[in-house]
Formats: C-alpha cells, structure tokens, sequence
DNA sequence: TCATAACCGAGACGGTACGTCAAGTCTTCAA
DNA sequence: TTGAAGACTTGACGTACCGTCTCGGTTATGA
C-alpha cells in the first residue's frame, strides 16, 4: 500500500457508473457520437472525474466494452470428449452475444477506438481477441494430445478461422435481419473434415 | 439525360485530386486527425467544395479508399486448374496488401469511418467484402462443378473464413510487427482436406 | 458615345428592378442582413449581373436609397414670403417622410453603408445632406436678401441644426411609438427668435 | 444572492481586456474589417469565451464603444453663471472628441453595430443621447430657474439641435479634412439670441 | 447572314468568418 | 485529495457570403 497520504478517496461505485453510462451511450450512438462530455454530464460527475481515471475516449470505452464482455458469462471453450461439438457451443455462445445489438455495438465500438488510435491499436484490441486465441488453441491442443485431431494441423490457423468468421459476423450483420444461420456446421465440417474430393 | 441545366459544372479533376489529397493525409496520420479543413487546405480547395460532394468526413474517406482499393489491381481469384493455389495466391496478394503500412493505414481508416456513420456502418463493410465473398464463391462453385470440391461443401462458410482471416488480420496487426508469414498452407490444409482423424 | 462596340446592350429595366428589391430587402432586414446572394436570388438574376453593375454592396445600397429619396417628391425648400413657415414645411415634408417605417430603414442602411466603408464615407453620405444644406442655405440666404434675417446670421449653422436634428430622430426613434410632435415650433422659435431673457 | 453555485467564476479581466483589443482593433480598422476571430486571435481568448459573453459581434463593439466613451471624461455640461460659455464648453469638448480620428473610428463602428442590429438600433442610439439630451435639458431649465432663459422656451428642441448638429459631424467629417470650425459661436448665437429681424 | 461581343441566369470555385461543439486543462466551492 | 460545476484555450465542424469564374444560351451590332 504504497500512496493515497492523507485527502478524499476515490469513490470505487463511480467507476462502474461511469462505465455502465458509456455502455449505454455506445448501444445509442457511435463511438463517433460519444463524447467525453455527454458521458459526464450522463453520469453526473465532472469532467476532471474522467480524465482523472482515463487518459481519453479509446481506453474508456475499450475499459467499458471489456467490462461488459468479461462480466457476460466466460466465453470459455467447454472440454467434452466431442471437439466438433465443443467448437460449435463457443462459436454459438459467442453468435448469440453478437446477434443481441447492443453488444455488437459495444464490439463495433471497440473496434473504432482501435481503428482510431493505431498505438492502443494492439494493447486495445488484442486484448479481446488474444484470450479467445488461446482459449481455442488449448482446446485444439487437447484434441491432438487425445488424438482426435491430426497432429499436423495448423492450430492457430483454426483458431483464427473461427475468430475471424465472428468478427466478420459482427460487421456485416444487418440490425433488421439477424443471420438465421447460427450452426456453423458448414464450417465446422469444412475446417474439421476438409473438403476436397 | 435529367438535369444540370445552367450553372457552371463541377470540376471533374477536382474529385480525384481531393482524395488522393485524403489518402496523403491518411497515410501521414490517423483518421482522427484528418480534418475537413487540412484536406481543403492540401488540396488548395474551398470547404464548400468538399461538402458539395460529400456530406462528411466518413463518405469522403471511405471513397477514397474504396478508390484507391479498387485501382490497385483486382484483386480478383486466379483461376487455374489447382483451387488450392488460386486460393492461396488470392491470400497472398491480399495478405501483401495488408502488409504494406499505407495500405494498412487506409484499412484502419475505413473501419474508423465506418464507425463513425453507423447508418453506413453496415453499407460500408459489405461494400468491402460482398465482392470478395462473390469471387471466391464462384471460383469454389467452378471447382464444385469441375469435380475437385465435395459438392456438399459449405461454399459461403468457406468464403467467410478465408475474408474473416484478412480482417482479423488487419485489425491486430502492428504497425512494428509485420505478421511473417503469408503462407496460408495451414489454413488451407485444414479448410480443404479436414483436420480430424 | 464612347463605347458599347458589339455586344448586347445592357438591360435597362433589370436596373431599376434590382434596386427595388434591394429596397424591398432593407425594408424587411437591416443592412447587415442584406447580401448580395439575397438580392441575386430575389431579384432572379446572377451575381454576375449585379457585380457588373455596383463594384460591392455599399454602393447598390446607396443608389437604391437616393433613387427612392430623389423620386419621393423634391423636398425642395418652398419660397414664400414666410420664412418660418417654409421651413416648416420643409421639416414636417421631411419628417413624415422619415416616419415611415420603410424609409427610415432605408435612410439607416444608407447610414449603415457609410459608416461600414469608411473611403466612400463622404461621396455616399454627403450625396444625402449636402443638396439639403444647399437648399435650406439658399432660402435663408434669400431671407436675408429679403431683409428678413439678420445678415449676421451664421446660416450653415441654422441649416446643421435643422439636418441634424432630423438625422437625430431617423436615428432614435422608435417604430412603436412614432413622435407626435411634428410641429417643429419650439425648434423654429429658439432658432430664428431667440431664447434668452 | 441568487446563483453561480459551484462551477470556475468567469475572468473579470478578461472582459475589459477583450474590450480594449476590440478597440484597438477598430482604430486600426473599420467595423467589417473587425472580426470575432481576430479579437480572439489578439486577446488570447477562445471564441467561445467571447461569445460567452457577448451574442454577436454589434453588442461586444456596442460596449467596447461605450465603455470608452463612459470612462473618456464625463461630458458632463458645465455649470457657470454663463449659459452660452457652458453650452459652447460642451460642444467643444464632444466636437474635439469626434475630431480624433481614433474616436471618430469608435463612433463608426458604433453606428454600424446599430445598423446591424436592427433590435437594438434605438437602444443603441438612445443609449448615447439620452444622456446627452438629459444633461443639457437639466442645464437649460436651470438656466430657466435662474431667469436667463424665457420660460417659454422648447428646451427639448434645443437639446436636439446640439446634439443633431454633433450627430451630423460625426457622419459627415472624412478623416482627411477635419473640419476646423469648433466654435459654435454662430449656432448660439442663432439658437439663443434668434435670427429673425 | 453570320460572326463577334457583351449580356444574362445559374451555379461551382477559393476564401474568410460565422457561431457551435468537443477535447483536455484549470479553478472555484463543498465534502 | 476527491467531486461537481463550469470557465478556459484550442481547433474542427458545417454554413453563409464574398467576389470571381465558367457554363449554355440570348441579343444586339457590324462585316
């Protein structure tokens, strides 16, 4: 316990509120359209609050969407004796967080904060897609300890396939009309089977 | 032949002059940095004249990099007897692209002005991808037809993970830490001769 | 006739036409308000016509203003063998003229125009007071001729006063509430008999 | 004690510092030529600030103006047993005033800023007789009190004159050929002795 | 008669300033 | 020292006019 000598402490509940108010400001508008003012005077607190946690708009709003996606259930890869299976639980778990507007305007976000300031660019968005690369590559790893996978397989190339199909997901999709389409049997079968005669 | 009656013409010139100005000033800095007012001092141009042709900084960057996008080549499939090649030379090329720190600052600067215009947000990413996704569709469907695909083959799913790999990989890549390897085989190995056991 | 070799001769009607509807504009707004683009479109004419023919806005403002002032009547001074009564009714010709709310806003804008181009400050204002002072110095010199006024008299000083003090009331009165008194006795009796005891 | 809880009070310095860039703005040119930018520029100010204070460009001149002309000396009328010598006093003062080029500037812009604003025309011209005319009058009726005036005399009309007759020097007086007559012995002479024989 | 030349409406052009908005800093009072 | 409030500088926003220019097209003269 190194500092805070003396004078008022941070209140710790302002932090969440402040984090919960730029969530809903970013499920109304853009990244673009947030700004560091509407987010104070919507939580009621002084600007020099703001800056006093975050340098700026990107690691507020990377803190805010990151919050959000550590706190909605784990996103873990479950570890059955069915590798296919497993795979495809992740990748609807995860096709239904994006299909749910709010959340793909929190990742949509996420993404513009990164796209905005290249030098947070790795430290902001690796931060969310790095964890879900591992998460799949030790599941695939296991696959091949068991057996179930071929060892030859180029694992991060999967890992990236299925990461890359969700944020392609979540770009393109459409509010209106929700992709219909959430098995991913196709790829999984393409991925895992091959497709070549 | 509807309208344009009187008045002096716009000058044609003008249009590519300001967004080769855009790409200048997107390549030297961010999309946060470019300003309106520094592309019509650049390109020796009245504001007006900007807002004339388009509504915000989102559409122009966006045209201009689409612009630029579509004269660098055509990124179109190869299309030879070995799908596998095709596939990874269109992989390649785009991966090259990517690579290129220019090219690079461009992407990020769409996906920025994408974010921006959430009305366009969608409009503007499929404006990348669905030309993609048709080519390498057609060029899997022809492979189909020439007997060299399983027919039962999820054509889209396929097309989604090879364009969902390009993106991922441009929005985690570094400007320091260019990814080395371009090879692909991984990915194409598992995608069309399968991975499991 | 020096020029005008070839060539179609200018409209003659579009002149008067403009200068009506800059009357019409000043009469609705102030001279700030008033543009040159505003003219231009009321008037169904390109700016191009109007730069041809008044060099900026002070000098179209002017014109229309002592056009509408010279063909409102003559305010010349009546001669008759009652002096004070001439000026009388010179004043009181002047002073309805001014209570009119449209003419009162245009001798403003002429006043406005002056004062915001300072070089054309004498030419544009002077053109308004100087043949005023010139008639009302020939009648006074005239009375004096007659043996009807002091020969001591300073008669540009008695002219000043009676210009200043219509300039004043175009200045300071309100369109509300319109000065009553347009009798101009008190004036005229301090003036030509004296106040003091 | 009504408001302004909480919250960084406004810089009262600043307020007559922005005045005093103002003026010197408007002495080194006209009213047009003076723009909110440049007194920002110059004062070191954000716009912002200015036009927290001040709605428009004609209000900040209006009492950049004034202020000046308030704290110039009090022009009040003098009071001595000499009506004509007071009055001539008066006259002097202000005909000297509106003989420096630098003043004279102040009351050009001034009377633009009136022409700009059409609400606050009269309030603006008001604003600078009213004084004036109040000043006289109270000296006139004193002069009335005193026996040196005939009670029946129109002391408003002769207030105006005075002050018409300053009004019509300010508009009428270039800057080059400053008018070199500042006695006023004929107008006094007409206005208090009379003229008619 | 037919070219030449100035005119005309329309509107794009390079500029300058407008008045607003946000970023990030600073200053006050209260807790 | 933290907080809310809000003034501060800076700088970009998108709009309005300025005065100039370029279109297509008209209307007079003079070859």
């Amino acid at each position: 316990m190194p500092e805070a000598r003396g004078g008022r402490p941070r209140d710790a509940e302002l932090h969440s509120a402040i984090l919960e108010v730029t969530r809903e400001l970013l499920a109304a508008g853009s990244y673009a359209e947030l700004s560091m003012e509407s987010v104070a005077a919507r939580a009621q607190v002084g600007k020099k609050t703001l800056y006093r946690r975050w340098p700026s708009k990107a690691p507020l709003v990377a803190e805010a969407v990151l919050d959000a996606y550590g706190r909605s259930g784990s996103f873990d890869v479950p570890v059955s004796t069915d590798l296919r299976a497993d795979l495809r639980a992740w990748l609807v778990e995860h096709a239904e967080f994006i299909a749910d507007p709010a959340s793909a305007a929190l990742i949509r976000a996420l993404i513009a904060a990164a796209a905005a300031s290249p030098a947070d660019n790795i430290a902001l968005y690796q931060q969310l897609s790095v964890p879900q690369h591992a998460g799949i590559s030790a599941r695939l790893r296991r696959a091949v300890d068991d057996g179930h996978l071929d060892a030859a397989t180029d694992l991060d190339a999967i890992a990236d396939a299925l990461i890359g199909i969700l944020l392609l997901r979540v770009l393109t999709q459409t509010p209106a009309s929700e992709q219909p389409r959430t098995e991913f049997d196709g790829l999984l079968d393409a991925l895992l089977d091959g497709a070549l005669r």
